[in-house]
DNA sequence: CCGTCCGTTTACAGAACGTTACGCAATGAC
DNA sequence: GTCATTGCGTAACGTTCTGTAAACGGACGG
């Protein structure tokens, strides 16, 4: 399997723009109603009816899959800029409980006036669209990443993620507050919080992280890069 | 965690129709090209632009994710009525591969000709909504699974999930032609084949499937339900 | 100040899964 | 027919991850 040339990721000043242009346009052309909120706020729970989509104005949230069998499992984790209720639109009640993990804003826009509105501005659908396909494309980088990396690995890459989001939305990469306990970890990762536990202090032990002296959640990364070489190193070992 | 109630799953009728309609409907609305494909044949690749998107007419279909460090996975199975493409909407090119692993036909509808067809057709934009949505669900739920399932349970999962699939579109299951090896089934499951040797060994002496006289490549499923109690079953012996 | 609770870390024993290796059957080329 | 190839099943052995349990530390309230 030949390494396929790889893509340029998108930059920061990108992704960032396309965002605000994104935020812009709707507070322009979409009626919608702001609605403030703090850590544990449920901005939708599965099974209630879809009437609005929610669009990420400031703040951090999960999604939260639950089976009817009572296995539960963060499914998602949504900066700025990020839609919140496309599990919902199929059958027309949401799939999941979307829950924020810190202090934020989200746009609440009803779905049928942002269809309305999209048929007069292509722009809004190509967008929305764009949404949502980045959504599947994450997904599935996500399901790669459970099927193909061990535990050590899994969380460096979890980390990256996190702080490639953050700096394409502008915002420092080198020191991240972790908003979620070591089990959240665990269930977003599908492993225990024992794990993700080790998994943090080898990769502080080979100064890949750091902790902060405000506690172990606060993680100083001196440099992304690191972690994917350590994801890579990962994988040289185990071939 | 109290378990929700449960949801009734979309049945078989109603989901086959919704199918019939939506095909029907793009046939009538949206210049398409028709393409007959067989197993192996590649629909489209990573990196590909994409000008068209795919809707299946007939046979079965996989998605394979790439990472650039050459790791790969199954991400995704498709059926007839499923939609492939919903990847390379973001970045305007594919992100990964799609694969016929049957006989089959589909349609290929340039995707600038399906939106001006959704800008006159609301129904016709509805339905493309809904199968990205679903698609979301679908690898939320596959995540689910990955996560929370034990290597038995994610194998009797994955079969109970085809069977589903085989039961909404009218086909017959309780004689399933895996078209995948085991390897391909471990990769999709994100275990070795010999995990997945195991544990389709032991559904059969649990009599919850059984080979034909075929060969191992033909299950059969006397009761899918049973392939559904088997999974609580290794739920509530790990509790 | 002290005790309690929660989240976390760490150590050790055990289970689940991967690795490696080999045998078997079916297929197709020659 | 032989031979190589491919997919599959099984067993013995290792590694990785988990389960259990104990100890540590900060946050909070008395």
């Amino acid at each position: 399997m030949p390494p396929k040339t790889t893509l340029n990721p998108p930059s920061r000043t990108r992704v960032g723009e396309r965002i605000d242009r994104t935020l812009a346009l709707l507070e322009q052309q979409v009626p919608m109603t702001r609605r403030v909120v703090h850590a544990g706020d449920t901005v939708y729970q599965a099974s209630d009816p879809l009437t609005c989509l929610y669009i990420i104005h400031s703040g951090l949230f999960k999604t939260v899959n639950l089976s009817p069998d009572g296995r539960e499992q963060v499914a998602g984790l949504h900066f700025k800029g990020d839609w919140l209720g496309f599990d919902g639109i199929a059958e027309n009640q949401f799939a999941c409980d979307a829950i924020a993990m810190d202090t934020g804003e989200v746009w609440a826009v009803r779905y049928d006036a942002l269809l309305a509105a999209c048929a007069t501005i292509p722009q809004l659908l190509a967008g929305f669209h764009m949404a949502m396909s980045r959504q599947i494309g994450r997904d599935r980088d996500t399901m790669l990443a459970l099927c193909t990396l061990p535990a050590d690995a899994r969380v460096a890459d979890f980390l990256r993620y996190w702080a490639d989001s953050m700096e394409q939305r502008g915002l420092r990469t080198d020191q991240i507050t972790l908003r979620m306990t070591r089990a959240e970890i665990g269930n977003y990762l599908g492993m225990k919080l024992e794990t993700v536990s080790r998994a943090l202090s080898r990769l502080e032990r080979d100064k890949v992280i750091g902790f902060t002296e405000k506690g172990r959640r606060d993680v100083h990364i001196p440099n992304v890069r690191a972690l994917s070489d350590f994801v890579q190193r990962s994988l040289a070992h185990a071939a």
